[in-house]
DNA sequence: TATGAATGAGAATTCATTCAT
DNA sequence: AATGAATGAATTCTCATTCAT
């Protein structure tokens, strides 16, 4: 039993964490939070019930960081890196960035939607995609201005309910929506 | 020698059936299917948990007959009384019809949408709305064909989309939403 | 509503308390007394559940009434109209009755076996099971003593116990078992 | 580095799936499986009903355990050790091995018997039921034709009626039966 | 006499969480 | 760090019985 370094320790937590990270999502994702157990993800992750409430207080807090972790990919929307960009480049790079991340995160907005259709249980994922839905409305407005938009917030507002709408038929319907034909059509709208 | 008449009985029934009925959808569409107790329905009810399951023969049948009564509204969307509308009057009609659903229904819609994201137990759900929008989509694109849209196809998905995500940021973001600007919008795309 | 005479309301009540008792044997005798409710026997019988209270005042007096009954039945084993029969063929008689009780009761004994051996709460048919093999115990010895067998008592039991098991393999195994070449095989043992 | 080892964790449920069978089998057999609520056992065996759906999916499940276990101990009954036995003894050893069966597994036939008389609900049981009993026909059969009986087969059927019979009353009557006159007066008919 | 809606106690089962090792 | 046996509160569902009409 040779004592191991601060590192390895560090390791060994990492990788078990993650396990039980990963299955947790796979599952809430799947079949939705309150139909996943405990037990499923510990058998899902290959550690012990035990060893899932080590690293994780309880249910809730597994899923609180999962969100935590996840939501911070979605952060990156709006840093755009090139410079000597037109707005219109910039609106398309956005909007695409917008369908890479419904495409790659299907599982994860597939557990978070329904949990935010839940009053009371689950306020702060409420108030995260209130905060990140407005975020977004003044980005984007601000691009729509410089592209002479009359009503550059009105504008912003109907893409935005357009992507989201888009989301939410891709995570519904599924294979059976032609979705990248409808991407295509949102991307011509803004060429040139 | 029946102390009651038939009637009589429909009546009794039919009160309790619908005390119950009531009492499920508002809980289901606040707190969710699955934190929704049979003991709470009946509590909100204020009748037994056994007299509950004299009208329905479990949880998911409840549901069931929640789904099955509601979803029968939806179906007039596309029913338009008046004859001599020209397509722009129509489409215009149509949308403020969906809109008048989103706005009356959002607590069905609450409680639907998370049920369709669980894959294998509510199966029938996911069939019903697919199925409703492929529906919508061919009954959309034909109004816009008459329209002359070059692609009325794509554009009847576009607009369903926006419809959709619309619906979505209502239901999750609610009174924030500045709902009727954006109804708007939409519906000046189409005048004239 | 014109006033019946009291034998018309006598009919009435016989009809339907029939009804209920010939419903409930034959649900108790082949799904047994616990997996049988009170709403199975009102409705195989026709009537209302309310209706079966107003005869019997549970579901336990209920089983008491048919048990009640039925034995009647069993006690005319041993009476023997004929004079002039000499003790074989009265054993012989005897037998026969025997046999003609397991078939035309298969499903009443079907029901009672189950409940004599739960302790506690049917001890009245515990009761009544043990005076009946008594009372024919001792009348069969008489037979037998004057058949001159050495130990008549002993060998009452034995025929006894055999009946039993005829009677229940009969009721386990039903129509599999050889029963007609049984009945030969013991009522030869007795011939001449 | 798991805190005990595997053998420790297999003593640990072997222990506590013991003390609920035992709770269970004892339960049964007395008052009956019907009567006897998982509660009960739990309470019996000293442990949470949460722990017995550890160790058996169902009480079903629990039910057949119990049976699964006991069936196997009635298999020896003609696996005859000794050799050099004329069939006479044979028969006799087998006669008080049934005998044996009967004193010691009293409860659990009491438990079994009832439940192989309701259809539907346990149909193993009765199937296991009569292949046993068709099995003993054979093999005594056989015994039987070596000691030169006219009519092998019925009488074997005799033979195991008539232990049929002794068991069912020993079951519902219990103490007050002569059980040793009774199973000496069969053993005698075989001693040579 | 007859009805069947309504009750409530109790049944089987699930599952997040704890804890000794 | 890791295990999995053990708990108990909560859940869904059943059913004998009551009662107003």
């Amino acid at each position: 039993m040779s004592p191991r370094t601060h590192t390895q320790w560090e390791e060994i937590r990492g990788k078990s964490r993650e396990k039980i990270l990963n299955a947790a999502i796979s599952l809430f994702s799947s079949i939705g939070y309150f139909s996943t157990s405990v037990s499923k993800i510990a058998q899902k992750a290959g550690v012990s019930k035990g060893l899932l409430y080590n690293y994780f207080e309880s249910k809730d807090h597994l899923l609180l960081a999962i969100v935590d972790k996840t939501m911070n990919l979605l952060d990156d929307v709006f840093k755009i890196e090139k410079k000597d960009l037109t707005p219109n480049e910039e609106l398309i790079i956005i909007i695409e960035k917008m369908f890479g991340i419904i495409e790659n995160h299907r599982g994860f907005l597939r557990m978070l939607i329904p949990l935010s259709m839940q009053i009371n249980e689950f306020e702060f994922i409420n108030n995260m995609i209130y905060k990140k839905y407005d975020e977004y409305v003044k980005k984007t407005e601000i691009l729509l201005k410089e592209l002479d938009y009359q009503n550059p917030e009105d504008e912003a507002r109907l893409l935005l309910a357009t992507l989201d709408g888009v989301m939410y038929q891709y995570l519904v319907i599924g294979v059976n929506l032609p979705y990248d034909k409808i991407k295509e059509s949102i991307i011509n709208k803004y060429k040139k």
